[in-house]
DNA sequence: CTTGGAATGTCAACAACACTGACATATTAT
DNA sequence: ATAATATGTCAGTGTTGTTGACATTCCAAG
């Protein structure tokens, strides 16, 4: 299908994208996202939690002592979505919710040592199929990947995103 | 944040790739993962469909005449769900749904004018802003970008998509 | 030709996770 | 005092996933 003019665009630098191509990245996203999250999953379903605990444990392990607005402008949802997810996983003892110190409306969130552990394990599995990759596509590609994903998120989060990373990838 | 040391990492070939490295990458996927969604779903939220309905139709036009069980691994849905979306596609004259010639217990599926539309709607929303992106990155970084993905990907989701794309990206 | 199994469709119930809208409370800022 | 902010909560709804059960249709093997 045409693939040594594919090649030829690649080590060309050029980019004549087909919808044909174009339509394979999609489908590469699709797929690779599901094996992203399936080993979490694997763990989440033992414990009878979904996604969005995850996604909380490690946006309150990335920054921790952030507040619910933080948290809920990183994720992208309501409060109430939100809220449901923070109060089984405070009421399990695997976040902590202290009052601010100097705003005393806000609510400083961080992991108790229990949900430390979890976060760990869930991180653990995730990474480990993220270095597999990694390893097995090389740096050149690792950079790549970074940078072409980097320049598909919307500047809202790419905010959020350059803030926790520190505007800088591999 | 150690950039010089990750910079010298990538342009070396090699691969220490720190916990804090790969959770950037995780973190990517992430954010990027929202975007990547974010243009269909709001043609979607107008029409009151889902992404599960995006899926089914890009699937479909992408394998004409493919069967339910054919979509239902390629997807990795319960029949069940499959069904509801499927039902909803068929009785709004977006999918067709043909009985087999050979087999007649097999349904064959395939769009309609009306589903061809909206799923080019979809698709050209998704693609303008992967082709924005990889244009952005450029060309060495979008095969760097999919041969990652494919790493990524669980073995029996990569068959899948090998059989849709040929083996080859890019 | 009967029977077992495969492919499909459908019903019901349920859970996770998102949404909207409304309202309460405490705290800070003006 | 009053307005705005940050948070929490209640109620209702929708999409998308799940299980389990059951019916139908049809192919293929005995």
């Amino acid at each position: 299908m045409a693939q040594g003019q594919n090649r030829s665009e690649h080590t060309h630098g050029l980019l004549f994208l087909t919808d044909e191509q174009l339509r394979k990245g999609i489908e590469a996203m699709f797929f690779a996202y599901r094996g992203f999250t399936a080993d979490p999953d694997r763990i989440l379903a033992e414990k009878s939690y979904g996604r969005a605990h995850h996604r909380a444990l490690h946006f309150i392990q990335r920054s921790p002592g952030t507040t619910v607005n933080n948290l809920l402008s990183t994720l992208g949802v309501t409060k109430q979505s939100l809220n449901r997810v923070l109060r089984t996983l405070i009421d399990d003892g695997l976040v902590l919710n202290a009052v601010g110190t100097k705003d005393k409306r806000e609510r400083h969130l961080s992991l108790t040592d229990a949900g430390r552990e979890l976060e760990q394990a869930l991180s653990n599995a995730q990474r480990d199929r993220m270095r597999k990759a990694y390893r097995q596509a090389g740096a050149e590609a690792v950079y790549g990947f970074c940078t072409v994903l980097e320049a598909m998120m919307d500047p809202e989060l790419k905010k959020h995103y350059d803030q926790l990373t520190g505007g800088d990838i591999v």
